[in-house]
DNA sequence: AAATAAAAAACTTTATAAAATTATTAAAAT
DNA sequence: ATTTTAATAATTTTATAAAGTTTTTTATTT
């Protein structure tokens, strides 16, 4: 089940997670002495790490210069938007049409989650982040279907880095956003793909639009 | 120019380069005293580089096993192609869109030394690899005035993993494809976006099916 | 032939150090 | 006072070695 097996794949996922969440702010240096007091690991395994968030996009190497955390940026936020729209898009479309008992299944408990947590955030603002994971989570669901593992994994790193977008952002858009995830959901098991790509498109859309705002402040 | 100034850098371009063009095989362990007695670096360089090449999608890490170049498989370059239709299309669109002088110059400029290669090509068998730079270089202008760095990065290691299918299989389509490219230099001078992303598609679904039948042998 | 145990090989991680580059500080010159 | 230069410090990059695990191979036994 969880595969933190290797001390080089659990500080991958830490460091991961500390840029995503914000801890580690947006351009600033990773100082590899004190990253390895931080997370209590040594020089090599705290390079291996960079080097693979490098490809993935969290973390920029510039050579004799270091390392520093994936700079904030209104355009970088946009081309992510539209590239998982587009991924999304085709990785939906694959699932649906594929569609089967157990994915329907999966999609239902999902959206239940994600549900369920959506009414409580209404009340409770605290447990953002909680939200936020059931919120990607059900996307992920979505296109999980699709046969691909490849699209999974480039879809799965767009979020992550939408996600650090809508974290530190702290991007909220409340009613509206959770009726669009409900005719999502009601699309997909009614197997209208043009619907819910029609309705993915303005839920992003309209994210981003957020998200934009909040930049100017 | 170069960005050959670390060892690491170098010696990253050096193994991708090997495992794109076959010298380095599909399946073959990675063994780290192997590697760093041929490229003469230390083994954290090695495990640096070989950390990078997993999120880059052309090895594979097992943990406490070790390293492999990627496998090939049937399933992984038919997901490959798809994306790549995907996001070629949805660049080449983008491109069109905000055509401008210097961008149909660059395209100009890449068929022109794609066609000669490819008239060569016909008589000198040997040159493959040389054809295939050029014919891939012709694709990345394609979608190179899009303006989106991401969408470029993400294309970019699409097409470097579809010419290591295309390398090692040695596919070649002959006549047909030199056509297509021509249309597809034709269907974007003149700004024809749907009958530029329909002629892509026949190219790669019919490259694809070229490769397939590879696959057989 | 199959199962077990011992030995060897390979990977993972840490620690240390030297070489190379960049950043910072202090002094000198304009 | 500002710029230039020189010296120093900090940091990255690379290499090497050793300890600890895990896997693989070999040898032995049943």
């Amino acid at each position: 089940m969880d595969e933190n097996n290797t001390i080089g794949r659990s500080v991958l996922n830490q460091i991961k997670k500390d840029i995503i969440s914000g801890s580690l702010k947006p351009s600033s240096k990773l100082k590899l002495d004190n990253l390895k007091s931080h997370y209590s690991v040594s020089t090599s395994t705290i390079r291996e790490t960079l080097n693979r968030l490098v490809s993935e996009g969290f973390v920029k190497a510039e050579e004799q210069r270091g390392f520093f955390v994936c700079p904030f940026s209104e355009t970088d936020l946009i081309e992510i938007v539209k590239i998982r729209n587009l991924i999304e898009s085709y990785g939906i479309e694959q699932s649906i049409q594929k569609s089967n008992i157990e994915w329907e299944s999966k999609v239902v408990s999902a959206y239940h989650r994600l549900n369920l947590e959506e009414k409580n955030n209404l009340k409770n603002e605290s447990i953002f982040n909680e939200w936020k994971k059931y919120d990607f989570e059900f996307h992920e669901i979505l296109v999980s279907n699709c046969d691909s593992a490849n699209l999974m994994s480039i879809h799965s790193n767009l979020l992550d880095r939408h996600r650090r977008y809508q974290t530190i952002l702290h991007q909220t858009r409340g009613q509206k956003s959770i009726l669009e995830h409900e005719e999502i959901f009601n699309a997909v098991l009614n197997k209208d793909i043009k619907k819910t790509i029609k309705i993915l498109q303005i839920h992003l859309d309209q994210g981003l639009e957020k998200a934009l705002t909040l930049f100017k402040k």
